[in-house]
DNA sequence: CGCCAGTTGGCCGG
DNA sequence: CCGGCCAACTGGCG
């Protein structure tokens, strides 16, 4: 091999994007990385550079903060190694940091100021074809090997049949031909797989292809129009896993939209951004560019001066703390999350959306729209990011710039702010499917309820429910104990939490709903007008000293002074929302225990 | 400052 | 199934 020729590494990153959680920032600080990295990337390319007499580094450009952290020192790495570093962009349709530029340096904080911004800029490059053949790389001779992995970090314990060292692959993988390892190699044995939802290139290229036969579809597609309750097929793409993994261009996939909409000569007038398919992909590059702007911030309300102060529930720690992430001001709203978590909020169609996600990874917009609102502004009132924690573990399309942005969103603290529109569990399910058949399938135990009850199952006679085979009663005491934390993988570590069987007779029964939803909306509409005034953002003083809550908002109503039936402990806690140094989940296992065991590159 | 548009609410009356 | 009301928010722009 002569000297001259250059010699490329290539690259390719799947990251853990939950890494920008600022829990684990601060865990970082407290337990810094060793100065010399003994495995990952920041130790395995160094030596691959020299072995392989490296000339150049190329990789994709990657703004979420946690990688472009890393990427920053890879890049000092490489220089000290003299190879040269080439980033392109190819995550989203525009570069955010241009995008930024164009719109004077702010984030894009709707559509229209996002589109007009992207205006000055040229288009988005054509897909490129796929290349007829590779370099042959030579012989690669490894004279070294990663470090294994602790099992201190391993966000897949639950699912392991094995200690993740004897699973450990190595750089060359398990064929030693520098091949991806399968599920089964890395002792993640099939049946824990409960999604029916597949990765792979070919597949996303095979989906995207089949959406395109249905030019109408693609030319009139309208997303508030289209049912969060259809499911096989869902009512939309479903291609999002694939733009986050990277199985699918979000080039290829404008262009080939616009192609089959311009090709679409029936009867019905295209639609147009926002709803149109190409603007749900603009909105996608809308919440990069606004991430991009904030920076690391954007995952969470403190130090981040775009988003909105609200003295919510289960508040994040100030400052952040990987040992008590979050407050328990209140055991009753604490209650609430993890019932809504776990699906069994007795409200069906929040439960069936939440089962959905837990068993399959994915949920529609709109139900996404429902059980976030339902959790923050319009029911529980839980701080978003504890909300977040749960998507970013559940979901197959995590993004970070995505899933934060749009719970903000929701949460009404940037995007949208018409709190007073509200979504309930009831109406908006029967709105998009009367005779309730998406609960039917993902609350099986309700199955057998006539249409009339399928939203509140607790108001069906005793006699109906007898006859539909499953009562509806209160949650039994401790089972919310044993459900780990919140954003605990799937399934639940212990086995089957569903159908909830009563303890004493183990019958099968749905539990009722866990508040009074119109008093709560009530309720949460009258605390955001409040919060509202008060206007606070991530960025004032009184929220980074973590002084707000008490100073601005204290002497207010609290879930613990009155009866409400929660399923979990009820703890008189006064009337004031004080701050209680429990930790966020001591009691069914932490955040700092997920993390310890979560941390890989 | 005032105006207007903003992907995707619920409820009641016709 | 549609339209208006509810009570009223913001960002972006002139
Ligand atoms: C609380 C909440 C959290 C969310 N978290 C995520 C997330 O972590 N990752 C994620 O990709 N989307 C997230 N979304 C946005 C949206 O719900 C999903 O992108 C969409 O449901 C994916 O399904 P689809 O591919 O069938 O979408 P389609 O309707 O077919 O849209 C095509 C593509 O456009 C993009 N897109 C569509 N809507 C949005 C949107 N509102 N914001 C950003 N991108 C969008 C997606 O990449 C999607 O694949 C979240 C929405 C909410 C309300």
């Amino acid at each position: 091999m002569s000297t001259t020729s250059p010699r490329v590494l290539y690259w390719s990153r799947t990251d853990l994007r939950t890494h920008d959680s600022p829990a684990l920032h601060a865990a970082l600080s407290l337990q810094p990385p060793p100065a010399r990295a003994t495995r990952g990337a920041r130790a395995v390319l160094p030596r691959l550079f020299e072995e392989w007499r490296i000339t150049h580094l190329v990789f994709e450009k990657d703004t979420d903060s946690y990688a472009a952290e890393r990427d920053k020192e890879i890049v000092e790495l490489a220089k000290e190694a003299g190879v040269e570093v080439v980033v392109e962009t190819g995550r989203t349709l525009w570069d955010p940091e241009e995008v930024v530029k164009a719109h004077g340096g702010k984030p894009t904080m709707s559509l229209s100021a996002f589109m007009k911004a992207t205006k000055t800029l040229s288009d988005p490059s054509e897909p490129l074809p796929v290349p007829d053949s590779l370099p042959d790389p030579g012989e690669l001779t490894l004279s070294f090997e990663n470090e294994k992995p602790s099992d201190d970090y391993d966000l897949n314990e639950v699912h392991r049949c094995s200690h993740p060292d004897e699973s450990y692959v190595g750089i060359r993988g398990p064929k030693d031909d520098f091949s991806v390892p399968t599920l089964e190699e890395l002792g993640i044995p099939e049946p824990s797989v409960t999604t029916p939802h597949r990765g792979g290139e070919s597949i996303a290229l095979k989906n995207l292809a089949d959406l395109l036969e249905n030019k109408e579809y693609i030319a009139t597609f309208q997303k508030p129009q289209t049912p969060p309750t259809a499911f096989e097929p869902a009512s939309t793409t479903l291609l999002s896993p694939h733009l986050h993994f990277g199985s699918l261009s979000v080039r290829k996939f404008l262009y080939d939209v616009q192609r089959a909409t311009e090709a679409y000569s029936g009867p019905k007038k295209a639609s147009q951004p926002p709803t149109n398919l190409p603007g749900q992909l603009y909105f996608r590059d809308m919440y990069f560019a606004a991430q991009h702007a904030i920076g690391p911030a954007f995952a969470g309300t403190v130090g981040n001066p775009t988003t909105r102060y609200i003295p919510w529930h289960l508040p994040s720690s100030i400052p952040p703390s990987p040992t008590t992430p979050y407050t328990i001001d209140s055991p009753t709203a604490h209650a609430w999350f993890l019932r809504w978590a776990w699906g069994i909020t007795g409200f069906p169609f929040v439960d069936a959306l939440m089962r959905q996600l837990r068993q399959e990874g994915w949920i529609h917009h709109l139900g996404r729209h429902m059980v976030a609102c339902f959790l923050t502004r319009g029911g529980a009132y839980v701080d978003w990011e504890r909300g977040a924690e749960v998507f970013a573990e559940l979901l197959l399309d995590h993004e970070p710039a995505c899933n934060a942005g749009n719970w903000m969103w929701l949460s009404c603290t940037a995007f949208f702010a018409q709190y007073y529109r509200c979504y309930s569990p009831v109406a908006f399910g029967k709105k998009w499917d009367k005779s309730g058949d998406f609960v039917r399938r993902y609350v099986p135990e309700l199955a057998a309820f006539p249409d009339k009850y399928i939203y509140e199952p607790h108001l069906a006679p005793e006699e109906t429910q007898k006859k539909a085979g499953c009562v509806v009663k209160p949650l039994e005491e401790g089972i919310l104990p044993d459900l780990g934390v919140a954003h605990a993988p799937p399934p639940p570590p212990g086995g089957d939490l569903l159908p909830l069987k009563s303890q004493h007779l183990g019958e099968k029964y749905y539990p009722s709903p866990m508040f009074d939803f119109a008093e709560r909306r009530d309720f949460c509409i009258a605390r955001m007008k409040e919060a509202y005034k008060a206007g606070l953002h991530g960025d004032d003083p009184r929220v980074l000293d973590g002084k707000a809550r008490d100073e601005l908002f204290g002497g207010l109503d609290d879930p613990d002074s009155n009866g409400d039936e929660t399923g979990g402990g009820q703890e008189k806690d006064g009337s004031t929302l004080k701050r209680k140094r429990t930790s966020g989940s001591n009691a069914q296992g932490n955040l700092s225990g997920w993390l310890k065991k979560g941390r890989k590159d």
